[in-house]
DNA sequence: TTTTTAAAAGAATAAACGTTCTAAATGTAG
DNA sequence: CTACATTTAGAACGTTTATTCTTTTAAAAA
């Protein structure tokens, strides 16, 4: 029988998005990805094939363990709180780092469409979040009975967008739930 | 006399950001630079100096012939109308491009400290004009006086940032209008 | 027209990169 | 303990990249 192989590939791709994340999929190279990760080059390319299909894996990482998560605070349907939940688990995702998915739509979204496809999924996914809490929300009550429910989706999805920018620009977390009350506030029952 | 160079340097700018905007920075190789743009190597590097150099100034060029007229309308400060002029040029400059300034601050962000600067900058502006509308607005009884004028500032400044995401992705112009519509409404007396 | 000077074109260069290959090391089964 | 299969480590390879160099071309002043 063989040896195992050591790395364990969970580890491998947390350290992934923080390459990526830092230095973006063009500027993070093959040398500093085998350094930071248990890698050996062999076992990467046994392993994942090339260096675009490595970013496909590890951003299919990052959605199902960072990403998925905080999108399924609005799939719980608790109206309102679910929402303000999302941008609490959010902020504290993206602060300092930004959005990985955001990041490689910034930079690859022209070229490569499964890249495109990969964040029209996501936009959908939060728009249809943003959409069963409102709804929930206007029948609880707690936000107007005259606000667009589409359209308010359509702007917080759009928002949380601007989170992921901002993100790695912003001074202090403060600054991004500031912001957030400034937009839930409106919708809000008084 | 030796004869004169036949390249315009504002259209190559021109051109340099589309270059960029389809491909990022670290996408966007030199050979495509130079056949792309009425440039030769020689005077590109006579020019430039480097790749690096060319991106600073081409976001310089970008920042004054793209975004500082679409932010100049919330230096009018002619209160709500202003900042709808702003989003209505915004859209429009935006749609099916994205923003070349914040695609290379979550390309080139972490790293680059010249970039982080621009980007820090070009944020400051764009909330100290919105403030300066909001106020001229709530002076005016077009937006409603209990609003924390500082704080939709930040909501506004976050949601531009969401638009330039957006409009990689985005289908239509329509989805993005209806957001801002969302965006606005709250905040205008009925 | 001649001379001069710089631009244009693109070949050349050297470094960096993604990927593959080689040889040594090592865990496991018999 | 031996033999094997596979990992590991990192040297090697062929491309691609940014940058420089060389040669040819052409505008403009004398």
């Amino acid at each position: 029988m063989p040896r195992k192989s050591l790395y364990d590939v969970n580890a491998i791709m947390e350290q992934a998005v923080d390459i990526f994340l830092e230095h973006s999929f063009h500027g993070a190279v093959m040398e500093e990805i085998i350094a930071r990760t248990e890698f050996n080059r062999r076992g990467f390319y046994l392993e994942f094939g090339s260096k675009q299909q490595f970013l496909y894996d590890t951003l299919s990482y990052y959605h199902e363990h960072t990403l998925a998560p905080i999108v399924q605070h609005l799939e719980n349907h608790h109206g309102i709180a679910s929402i303000e939940a999302f941008f609490d688990a959010y902020i504290s995702a993206m602060f300092g780092r930004g959005c990985l998915l955001i990041n490689m739509v910034t930079e690859l979204g022209h070229d490569d469409t499964t890249i495109q496809s990969i964040g029209r999924h996501y936009l959908d996914r939060l728009q249809l979040g943003f959409i069963g809490c409102l709804e929930q929300a206007q029948r609880q009550g707690t936000v107007k009975a005259e606000i667009n429910v589409e359209a308010v989706a359509l702007q917080l999805t759009c928002f949380v967008q601007g989170f992921a920018v901002n993100s790695i620009l912003a001074e202090t977390k403060e600054e991004l739930h500031i912001a957030t009350q400034a937009l839930l506030n409106p919708i809000i029952t008084a």
